[in-house]
DNA sequence: TTTGCTATATATCAAACCGATATATGGTGA
DNA sequence: TCACCATATATCGGTTTGATATATAGCAAA
């Protein structure tokens, strides 16, 4: 799936500027596993523009840059239609706290403490957004499916995290009992 | 973090090749939260060669190609602790499947019961493998620290999508039983 | 036996994408 | 006045992906 897409699922939901689209992708329901920057965001509305996927208005509002307001034509929607139906990829997940603890044998008590404690709050963070966008969500809906997904994978996360704090955070790198090499 | 980080990383375990790399960043303890492809390893370690981060040395198997096994210098495990104690970028989840189960009204019941089956059936596939890494791990390690964090939320994940599977994929598009908490 | 498939192994490249930066307007607070 | 932040669009270098090419060899089927 690529960005054009994204934006189209955006914009069947609501019109929206490039701007707006960034922050759907950061702060909205779409923001726990989905991303897109602005180098791929606005060079992929001006191609949808091109293929008659979107259009366009422009919004001048006063005391505020003027925007470019996006809609999806039907030609996108039919587009956006069939691209839900191609075999989804592999979810992707990546984590450079997990690779850092992995080693955690060399780091400093210090830094683990810190990306420990770092992550917990991200976690605790992402799971106050997805509980925040619960009451907008619909019953039986796919947002709420959706948003069920992600508070039950982030309290996991938290919940394990928060057992296992003595044990990883404690000075005996490696060693619980007197365990010998 | 870039994928000579990575390398390091994984050399710093056990000499590889660039293929076997590859199947560690697919397969091994690293699978679940790290993702690299050939594009990127090659070129990766060939830079690394050149900065006296790793060694290469050619090992002529009969009845294989030939391969060229790769090991980190001293230089390249001081450039890894380095690397190791910068703050570590945000987690990132990509997931097309709940892309699509957003527009849940917008697809085919057959399409998503199909998508629906294909994630729960990877779950699986993924815990499976977690689980089998779980034996290598020496307790109070990092590895089992990031075993156990795999563990915790792929388990949720599966519990949630068997616990709403019904509603879901039920003909009703917008008809709950409760669903909610 | 020739064809096709799988696994091992290295390498390259266009296309896609990220992350940073540039530019601009105007409100807020020190 | 100055710095900073939020809004808003746009571009670009550098990284990464995903696909493809090349090669060796075992194994099975047609």
């Amino acid at each position: 799936m690529n960005v054009r897409t994204l934006c189209l699922g955006i914009l069947a939901q609501q019109d929206a500027s490039g701007y707006e689209i960034k922050k759907a992708v950061e702060e909205g329901l779409f923001a726990h596993f989905i991303d897109a920057s602005y180098g791929s965001i606005y060079p992929a509305l001006t191609q949808m523009l091109g293929d008659g996927h979107v259009s366009v208005r422009e919004d001048n509002q006063p005391g505020k840059p003027p925007k470019k307001v996006y809609s999806i034509t039907p030609a996108g929607r039919t587009a956006l239609r069939k691209a839900l139906h191609v075999t989804p990829k592999q979810d992707k997940y990546k984590s450079e706290f997990l690779f850092q603890a992995l080693f955690k044998a060399d780091l400093t008590p210090d830094h683990l403490e810190h990306v420990f404690e770092e992550q917990l709050a991200y976690l605790h963070r992402e799971l106050a957004q997805v509980e925040e966008c619960r009451t907008e969500a619909e019953p039986g809906s796919g947002h709420m499916f959706v948003n069920g997904y992600g508070h039950a994978v982030l309290s996991a996360a938290i919940e394990y995290m928060e057992k296992v704090r003595a044990d990883l955070l404690s000075q005996q790198a490696g060693k619980p009992s007197d365990a010998a090499e």
